[in-house]
This record gives structure tokens, C-alpha cells and sequence, in this order.
DNA sequence: CCAGACGTTGTT
DNA sequence: GTCTGG
DNA sequence: CCAGACGTTGTT
DNA sequence: GTCTGG
């Protein structure tokens, strides 16, 4: 799955990677090594309105269904998978109309073992690609002051190619350049034409390693996390 | 009809 | 065990 | 995702 | 809001 990852990226680094036309930002994120559930994180979207543009944002992780009373029952609905996303309805309309990228430089997984043990891995691509996890998001109004909105997203996730599930059986879904933009073309909104891209992605390209516990708590934070450890 | 769920993950 | 917070 | 809390009363 | 279960 996907529950914590790295964004180093600055703003103007993603303005330029997904070609970014506006941004709407109070205040750049700083750059972040243990990114959780909750925390703002940035998003790259499709704007509609007054005509289709490429935006950069920040949303909270963790997608609050716009039906809930509260806006945070615990971290919300930090992934869809992909197989349900179309029926769900919690996910349905946001596959439609509210798509979006989560960028990331690697994320982490913990591979389970025997006696409750968990080991965390760092996985990223070979050779330091960028990775764009394929999200939807969702506007919340809460009911007491509804001038607010509460932005929040959810990063899809699929089976884990074979490379991967030596640590895990879930993965993000990670798109690659001309399913980046399908993803975020808001005039799709045939899942037929959508859901095939939530496939995982292919297995060569990665590199795999074990790091130490110090990423399992969410207050520990630097590039030190990525070091490799036994494993 | 109304009430209640609506999500994913992992672990046992 | 289960929920909340980060 | 993992870590950490999980409760009330009265008094300062 | 919308669907499912009773």
C-alpha cells in the first residue's frame, strides 16, 4: 500500500515537472522525508473553471467522504484501490471529476515478519525518478461554517508488481508520462478509459532497500531515514 | 419505508 | 482491543 | 503507515 | 449524497 513517503520536491520544481499553469499556495511545504497521513501534502490538478489548467496545491492527506459530520474521523481514507474505486461511493464521483497527482520521490513499505515484526523498506526508482501517484480528492464543508472547504486526497492503490511484493503486495499506482496526462485530462470521464491505467507499474526500475525503525515514528524527519540498514 | 453504512490495511 | 494523532 | 493513548473528579 | 439491508 502506501502510508508514508518522501516529498523533497520546492514548488517550483513541480510547476515545471507536471507543467503546472497556477499556483495556489499559502505557503510552500518544506521538504519532507516521512510524509504521513494528515499532514498536507501537494497536489497537482486539473482546474475547470473558466477553462482547463494545470494547478498546484496543498490538500490534506486522507480523503473526508463529504458526507461525514467531522471533518477528521482518524486519518480518513489515506488509499482507494483501484479494482473498487469505480463503484465505491465513497470514490465514485472523485474518479469522474476530482483525479489528481500526489508527487513523491520514494515512498515506504513495511514488509511483515514472523512474530508481528515489521521491517521497514525505502523504495524508489533507479537512478532518482520522480514518481507521480495517481490520487482523487475531495471537497468537505463543514456544516457549521460551509464558506470553508477541506480539501483532502486519497492515493490509489493496486497489486504490487513482482519486484515489489518481495516487500509487500499492495503499491501505489504510479503513472508514467502519457498516463499522466489522461489522468488529469478532465474531459475523460469513461472509467473504461480511466481504470486502465491503474495498473501497477512495471517491475524493472527499482531499487529496494531496508532502512531503520527511526522512519516508523512520524516525528523522526531527514534524508538519514533513506540510509540503508540491515534487513 | 427508515436506518445505517459508506474505506484500506494487516494480523490472528 | 480500538481509536486518534501525526 | 506507526505510535501512543485509552478517564474522571476536584483542586490549584 | 447514495446505496444496502431489514
Amino acid at each position: 500500500m502506501c502510508g508514508r513517503y518522501v516529498s523533497t520536491a520546492t514548488p517550483e520544481q513541480l510547476v515545471a515537472e507536471y507543467h503546472v499553469e497556477q499556483v495556489c499556495l499559502d505557503a510552500p511545504l518544506p521538504p519532507r522525508w516521512n510524509v504521513a497521513p494528515t499532514q498536507p501534502v501537494y497536489v497537482v490538478a486539473t482546474e475547470r473553471e473558466p477553462e482547463p489548467r494545470r494547478q498546484l496545491g496543498t490538500m490534506r492527506w486522507g480523503l473526508v467522504p463529504s458526507w461525514e459530520k467531522r471533518a477528521t474521523p482518524g486519518a480518513g481514507l489515506i488509499n482507494a484501490r483501484a479494482e473498487t474505486v469505480a463503484t465505491r461511493p465513497a470514490f465514485r464521483s472523485a474518479l469522474r471529476r476530482r483525479r489528481c497527482v500526489v508527487p513523491a520521490d520514494s515512498f515506504w513499505e513495511w514488509r511483515a515478519g514472523p512474530g508481528g515484526s515489521r521491517q521497514p523498506f525505502a523504495i524508489a526508482r533507479r537512478g532518482g525518478a520522480t514518481l507521480a501517484f495517481a490520487g482523487l480528492w475531495e471537497p468537505w464543508r463543514d456544516p457549521a461554517s460551509p464558506e470553508r472547504v477541506l480539501r483532502s486526497v486519497a492515493i490509489i492503490t493496486t497489486a504490487a508488481n513482482r519486484r515489489l511484493a518481495e516487500v509487500h503486495e499492495r503499491m501505489p499506482v504510479v503513472l508514467d508520462a502519457p498516463a499522466l496526462d489522461r489522468w488529469l485530462d478532465p474531459g475523460t470521464l469513461d472509467p473504461g478509459l480511466l481504470l486502465p491505467l491503474l495498473v501497477p507499474a512495471p517491475e524493472d526500475g527499482w531499487e529496494v532497500w531496508p532502512v531503520g525503525a527511526r522512519v516508523n515514528s512520524v516525528a523522526n524527519d531527514g534524508p538519514d531515514l533513506l540510509e540503508p540498514a540491515a534487513g
